[in-house]
DNA sequence: CCCTTATTGAAAATAATTTTCAATAAGGAT
DNA sequence: ATCCTTATTGAAAATTATTTTCAATAAGGG
Protein backbone atom coordinates (compact mmCIF):
# COMPACT_ATOMS: atom_id res chain seq x y z
CA UNK A 1 0.00 0.00 0.00
CA UNK A 2 0.95 3.55 -0.30
CA UNK A 3 1.04 4.99 2.30
CA UNK A 4 2.81 1.84 4.20
CA UNK A 5 5.72 2.53 2.31
CA UNK A 6 5.66 5.86 2.40
CA UNK A 7 5.63 5.67 6.37
CA UNK A 8 8.20 2.50 6.24
CA UNK A 9 10.95 4.76 4.49
CA UNK A 10 10.73 7.24 7.30
CA UNK A 11 11.13 4.86 10.31
CA UNK A 12 7.61 5.57 11.12
CA UNK A 13 4.64 2.86 11.82
CA UNK A 14 1.21 2.55 9.48
CA UNK A 15 -0.97 2.68 12.66
CA UNK A 16 -5.03 1.85 12.89
CA UNK A 17 -6.06 5.97 13.40
CA UNK A 18 -3.16 6.76 10.64
CA UNK A 19 -5.52 4.38 8.31
CA UNK A 20 -8.46 5.68 9.05
CA UNK A 21 -7.68 9.09 8.58
CA UNK A 22 -6.57 8.35 5.36
CA UNK A 23 -9.23 5.96 4.54
CA UNK A 24 -12.19 9.04 5.61
CA UNK A 25 -9.80 11.59 3.35
CA UNK A 26 -9.99 9.29 0.09
CA UNK A 27 -13.68 9.07 0.71
CA UNK A 28 -14.08 12.21 0.30
CA UNK A 29 -14.02 14.97 -2.52
CA UNK A 30 -14.30 18.09 -0.25
CA UNK A 31 -12.03 19.74 1.52
CA UNK A 32 -12.76 18.29 5.39
CA UNK A 33 -11.93 19.70 9.04
CA UNK A 34 -10.08 17.89 11.79
CA UNK A 35 -13.24 18.22 13.65
CA UNK A 36 -15.73 16.05 10.45
CA UNK A 37 -12.74 13.38 10.33
CA UNK A 38 -13.04 13.05 13.92
CA UNK A 39 -16.99 12.74 14.20
CA UNK A 40 -16.54 10.60 10.84
CA UNK A 41 -14.75 8.15 12.72
CA UNK A 42 -16.87 7.84 15.63
CA UNK A 43 -19.42 7.32 12.89
CA UNK A 44 -17.76 4.38 11.48
CA UNK A 45 -16.94 2.58 14.55
CA UNK A 46 -13.15 3.63 14.30
CA UNK A 47 -13.39 6.37 16.78
CA UNK A 48 -9.58 8.49 16.91
CA UNK A 49 -9.11 10.96 19.22
CA UNK A 50 -9.28 14.28 18.05
CA UNK A 51 -5.64 15.18 19.37
CA UNK A 52 -4.56 12.26 17.17
CA UNK A 53 -6.38 14.04 14.33
CA UNK A 54 -4.66 16.84 14.21
CA UNK A 55 -1.51 15.07 14.69
CA UNK A 56 -1.97 13.21 11.63
CA UNK A 57 -3.05 15.69 9.19
CA UNK A 58 0.43 17.32 9.74
CA UNK A 59 2.05 14.24 9.37
CA UNK A 60 0.02 13.37 5.88
CA UNK A 61 1.09 17.39 5.30
CA UNK A 62 4.69 16.50 5.69
CA UNK A 63 4.58 14.14 3.33
CA UNK A 64 3.16 15.65 0.93
CA UNK A 65 -0.06 12.95 0.90
CA UNK A 66 -2.69 15.55 1.80
CA UNK A 67 -2.83 18.83 1.35
CA UNK A 68 -4.59 22.65 2.95
CA UNK A 69 -7.23 24.00 0.90
CA UNK A 70 -8.34 27.77 1.68
CA UNK A 71 -11.96 28.76 1.15
CA UNK A 72 -12.94 31.66 -0.26
CA UNK A 73 -14.74 33.34 3.54
CA UNK A 74 -13.86 30.92 5.95
CA UNK A 75 -10.21 29.38 5.94
CA UNK A 76 -9.24 26.24 5.25
CA UNK A 77 -10.17 22.10 5.17
CA UNK A 78 -8.19 19.43 4.00
CA UNK A 79 -7.81 17.16 0.95
CA UNK A 80 -5.99 14.19 -0.05
CA UNK A 81 -3.92 15.03 -2.71
CA UNK A 82 -1.66 12.98 -5.19
CA UNK A 83 1.96 13.83 -5.00
CA UNK A 84 3.72 16.63 -7.10
CA UNK A 85 -0.25 18.07 -8.12
CA UNK A 86 0.06 21.30 -6.44
CA UNK A 87 -3.73 22.76 -7.28
CA UNK A 88 -7.48 22.61 -6.84
CA UNK A 89 -10.65 23.47 -8.21
CA UNK A 90 -13.01 23.87 -5.33
CA UNK A 91 -17.20 23.83 -5.92
CA UNK A 92 -18.70 26.52 -4.43
CA UNK A 93 -21.78 24.37 -4.24
CA UNK A 94 -21.09 21.14 -3.17
CA UNK A 95 -17.48 21.77 -2.05
CA UNK A 96 -15.97 18.97 -4.02
CA UNK A 97 -12.41 19.44 -4.47
CA UNK A 98 -10.32 18.81 -8.20
CA UNK A 99 -6.92 18.39 -8.25
CA UNK A 100 -5.03 20.00 -11.87
CA UNK A 101 -1.76 20.39 -12.66
CA UNK A 102 -0.89 24.15 -13.42
CA UNK A 103 2.93 24.54 -13.50
CA UNK A 104 3.55 25.00 -17.49
CA UNK A 105 0.60 27.64 -17.24
CA UNK A 106 2.33 30.06 -14.37
CA UNK A 107 5.65 30.43 -16.22
CA UNK A 108 4.84 33.23 -18.06
CA UNK A 109 3.88 35.13 -15.12
CA UNK A 110 6.38 33.53 -12.52
CA UNK A 111 9.14 35.03 -15.29
CA UNK A 112 7.00 38.39 -15.22
CA UNK A 113 6.49 39.03 -11.55
CA UNK A 114 10.53 37.37 -10.98
CA UNK A 115 11.27 41.39 -13.65
CA UNK A 116 9.03 43.24 -12.11
CA UNK A 117 9.54 42.54 -8.20
CA UNK A 118 13.09 41.34 -8.26
CA UNK A 119 12.07 38.15 -5.79
CA UNK A 120 13.01 35.58 -6.32
CA UNK A 121 10.24 32.66 -6.23
CA UNK A 122 9.91 29.62 -4.72
CA UNK A 123 6.65 28.44 -4.06
CA UNK A 124 3.28 29.18 -4.82
CA UNK A 125 -0.28 28.86 -4.16
CA UNK A 126 -2.66 28.87 -6.32
CA UNK A 127 -6.55 27.62 -5.96
CA UNK A 128 -9.51 28.27 -8.35
CA UNK A 129 -13.19 28.06 -7.54
CA UNK A 130 -16.78 27.60 -9.22
CA UNK A 131 -18.96 25.55 -10.00
CA UNK A 132 -18.56 21.88 -11.06
CA UNK A 133 -20.69 19.93 -14.01
CA UNK A 134 -23.46 18.23 -11.54
CA UNK A 135 -23.57 21.17 -9.39
CA UNK A 136 -24.63 23.53 -12.78
CA UNK A 137 -27.74 20.80 -13.28
CA UNK A 138 -29.66 22.21 -10.60
CA UNK B 1 -9.35 60.27 2.64
CA UNK B 2 -9.92 56.84 1.11
CA UNK B 3 -11.53 55.23 3.46
CA UNK B 4 -13.42 58.50 4.42
CA UNK B 5 -15.44 58.35 1.41
CA UNK B 6 -16.11 54.54 0.48
CA UNK B 7 -17.14 54.49 4.41
CA UNK B 8 -19.59 57.11 4.14
CA UNK B 9 -21.29 55.75 1.02
CA UNK B 10 -22.61 52.91 2.65
CA UNK B 11 -23.77 55.35 5.02
CA UNK B 12 -20.65 53.71 7.60
CA UNK B 13 -19.65 55.79 9.99
CA UNK B 14 -15.73 56.71 10.14
CA UNK B 15 -14.54 56.11 14.04
CA UNK B 16 -11.31 55.92 15.97
CA UNK B 17 -10.99 52.61 16.50
CA UNK B 18 -11.34 51.87 12.30
CA UNK B 19 -8.95 54.48 11.36
CA UNK B 20 -6.49 53.13 13.65
CA UNK B 21 -6.99 49.52 12.13
CA UNK B 22 -6.56 50.60 8.52
CA UNK B 23 -3.19 52.97 9.85
CA UNK B 24 -1.66 49.79 11.37
CA UNK B 25 -2.42 47.88 8.32
CA UNK B 26 -0.98 50.25 6.49
CA UNK B 27 2.31 50.96 8.14
CA UNK B 28 3.19 47.13 8.19
CA UNK B 29 3.80 45.51 5.28
CA UNK B 30 3.65 41.95 6.23
CA UNK B 31 0.43 40.17 6.83
CA UNK B 32 -0.66 40.61 10.41
CA UNK B 33 -2.64 39.30 13.01
CA UNK B 34 -5.80 40.93 14.76
CA UNK B 35 -3.80 39.99 18.07
CA UNK B 36 -0.67 41.91 16.22
CA UNK B 37 -3.28 44.48 15.81
CA UNK B 38 -4.31 44.73 19.02
CA UNK B 39 -1.04 44.95 20.70
CA UNK B 40 -0.04 47.67 18.58
CA UNK B 41 -2.88 49.89 19.46
CA UNK B 42 -2.12 49.13 22.87
CA UNK B 43 1.46 50.20 22.02
CA UNK B 44 0.71 53.37 20.54
CA UNK B 45 -1.63 54.43 23.01
CA UNK B 46 -4.88 54.23 21.15
CA UNK B 47 -5.88 50.99 22.48
CA UNK B 48 -9.02 49.20 20.60
CA UNK B 49 -10.90 46.11 22.21
CA UNK B 50 -9.78 43.15 20.37
CA UNK B 51 -13.45 42.19 19.30
CA UNK B 52 -13.58 45.52 17.30
CA UNK B 53 -10.27 44.47 15.77
CA UNK B 54 -12.08 41.39 14.48
CA UNK B 55 -15.27 42.80 13.45
CA UNK B 56 -13.14 46.01 11.34
CA UNK B 57 -10.64 43.28 9.82
CA UNK B 58 -14.38 41.54 8.80
CA UNK B 59 -15.39 45.06 7.55
CA UNK B 60 -12.52 46.04 5.47
CA UNK B 61 -12.50 42.90 3.96
CA UNK B 62 -16.15 43.50 2.63
CA UNK B 63 -15.05 46.96 1.45
CA UNK B 64 -12.55 45.01 -0.52
CA UNK B 65 -9.95 47.69 1.74
CA UNK B 66 -7.56 44.35 3.29
CA UNK B 67 -6.99 41.00 2.12
CA UNK B 68 -6.26 37.71 3.84
CA UNK B 69 -3.34 35.98 2.85
CA UNK B 70 -2.48 32.75 3.51
CA UNK B 71 1.58 31.55 4.86
CA UNK B 72 3.09 28.18 3.99
CA UNK B 73 2.18 26.55 6.97
CA UNK B 74 0.34 28.58 9.65
CA UNK B 75 -2.60 30.22 8.00
CA UNK B 76 -3.74 33.70 7.69
CA UNK B 77 -3.02 37.38 8.05
CA UNK B 78 -4.36 40.14 7.51
CA UNK B 79 -2.85 43.15 4.84
CA UNK B 80 -4.00 45.96 3.37
CA UNK B 81 -4.81 46.02 -0.28
CA UNK B 82 -5.81 48.27 -3.80
CA UNK B 83 -9.35 47.48 -4.91
CA UNK B 84 -9.06 45.18 -7.84
CA UNK B 85 -5.63 43.57 -6.71
CA UNK B 86 -6.15 40.30 -6.12
CA UNK B 87 -2.00 38.94 -5.54
CA UNK B 88 0.58 39.08 -3.50
CA UNK B 89 4.18 37.64 -2.91
CA UNK B 90 5.29 37.34 0.52
CA UNK B 91 8.66 36.89 1.68
CA UNK B 92 9.67 34.02 3.51
CA UNK B 93 12.28 35.92 5.08
CA UNK B 94 10.70 39.14 6.18
CA UNK B 95 6.97 38.46 5.81
CA UNK B 96 7.04 41.26 3.29
CA UNK B 97 4.21 40.95 1.20
CA UNK B 98 3.88 42.93 -2.44
CA UNK B 99 0.95 43.20 -4.77
CA UNK B 100 1.22 42.52 -8.17
CA UNK B 101 -1.19 42.07 -10.90
CA UNK B 102 -1.83 38.54 -12.66
CA UNK B 103 -4.91 38.57 -14.38
CA UNK B 104 -4.35 38.43 -17.98
CA UNK B 105 -1.60 35.71 -17.32
CA UNK B 106 -3.69 33.31 -16.20
CA UNK B 107 -6.57 33.35 -18.81
CA UNK B 108 -4.95 30.27 -20.55
CA UNK B 109 -4.51 28.38 -17.59
CA UNK B 110 -7.84 29.25 -16.62
CA UNK B 111 -9.47 28.14 -20.30
CA UNK B 112 -7.61 24.67 -20.19
CA UNK B 113 -8.96 23.95 -16.45
CA UNK B 114 -12.46 24.99 -17.91
CA UNK B 115 -12.02 22.37 -21.07
CA UNK B 116 -10.69 20.09 -18.94
CA UNK B 117 -12.76 19.70 -16.06
CA UNK B 118 -16.03 21.27 -16.73
CA UNK B 119 -16.47 23.92 -14.06
CA UNK B 120 -17.95 27.19 -14.32
CA UNK B 121 -14.72 29.45 -12.81
CA UNK B 122 -15.48 32.20 -11.21
CA UNK B 123 -12.64 33.32 -8.55
CA UNK B 124 -9.13 32.08 -8.05
CA UNK B 125 -6.56 32.31 -5.11
CA UNK B 126 -3.01 32.83 -6.59
CA UNK B 127 -0.29 33.57 -3.91
CA UNK B 128 3.33 33.49 -4.70
CA UNK B 129 6.25 33.24 -2.25
CA UNK B 130 9.69 33.90 -2.55
CA UNK B 131 13.02 35.73 -0.85
CA UNK B 132 13.00 39.82 -1.12
CA UNK B 133 15.34 41.80 -2.84
CA UNK B 134 16.50 42.97 0.67
CA UNK B 135 16.81 39.71 2.07
CA UNK B 136 19.09 37.99 -0.73
CA UNK B 137 21.54 40.33 0.55
CA UNK B 138 22.11 38.89 3.64
C1' DC C 1 -25.81 71.40 20.38
C1' DC C 2 -29.12 67.70 20.25
C1' DC C 3 -30.78 63.22 18.70
C1' DT C 4 -30.77 59.09 16.31
C1' DT C 5 -28.56 55.10 15.53
C1' DA C 6 -24.23 52.84 14.20
C1' DT C 7 -20.55 51.33 16.79
C1' DT C 8 -17.81 50.01 20.67
C1' DG C 9 -16.00 47.09 24.44
C1' DA C 10 -16.34 44.09 28.58
C1' DA C 11 -17.66 39.69 29.74
C1' DA C 12 -18.89 35.29 28.73
C1' DA C 13 -19.67 31.60 25.49
C1' DT C 14 -17.90 28.80 22.02
C1' DA C 15 -14.57 26.71 19.03
C1' DA C 16 -9.94 25.53 17.61
C1' DT C 17 -5.46 23.96 18.61
C1' DT C 18 -1.48 22.54 21.49
C1' DT C 19 0.85 20.48 25.45
C1' DT C 20 1.71 16.90 28.80
C1' DC C 21 2.36 12.36 30.18
C1' DA C 22 1.15 7.69 31.36
C1' DA C 23 -0.71 3.73 28.81
C1' DT C 24 -0.73 1.22 24.46
C1' DA C 25 0.56 -1.06 20.23
C1' DA C 26 3.86 -1.62 15.86
C1' DG C 27 7.00 -4.25 14.06
C1' DG C 28 11.97 -5.80 14.23
C1' DA C 29 14.54 -9.12 16.89
C1' DT C 30 14.70 -13.63 19.10
C1' DA D 1 4.75 -16.97 18.06
C1' DT D 2 6.54 -13.95 21.76
C1' DC D 3 9.38 -10.34 23.60
C1' DC D 4 11.18 -5.66 23.70
C1' DT D 5 12.04 -1.23 22.27
C1' DT D 6 10.21 2.86 21.14
C1' DA D 7 6.88 5.39 18.25
C1' DT D 8 2.32 6.53 18.93
C1' DT D 9 -2.05 7.22 21.12
C1' DG D 10 -5.64 9.53 23.91
C1' DA D 11 -7.56 11.80 28.12
C1' DA D 12 -7.24 15.93 30.46
C1' DA D 13 -5.92 20.41 30.85
C1' DA D 14 -3.89 24.53 28.98
C1' DT D 15 -3.81 27.82 25.53
C1' DT D 16 -5.41 30.47 21.76
C1' DA D 17 -8.76 32.03 18.46
C1' DT D 18 -13.25 33.65 17.44
C1' DT D 19 -18.17 34.85 18.18
C1' DT D 20 -22.18 36.44 20.77
C1' DT D 21 -24.63 39.50 23.81
C1' DC D 22 -25.96 43.80 25.44
C1' DA D 23 -25.59 48.16 27.84
C1' DA D 24 -22.78 52.35 27.20
C1' DT D 25 -20.68 55.49 23.91
C1' DA D 26 -19.80 58.54 20.09
C1' DA D 27 -20.46 59.96 14.82
C1' DG D 28 -22.32 63.09 12.20
C1' DG D 29 -26.78 64.89 10.12
C1' DG D 30 -30.36 68.15 11.49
Amino acid sequence: MELQSVLNQKGLRLTQPRRVVMEILESTSAPISPQFIYRTSQERGEEIGLVTVYRTLDLLMALDLVRRVHGQGGCHGYVSASPGHYHHIVCRECGKAVEFDGAQDLSDLLNRIKKQTHFIIDGHLLQLQGICPECQNG
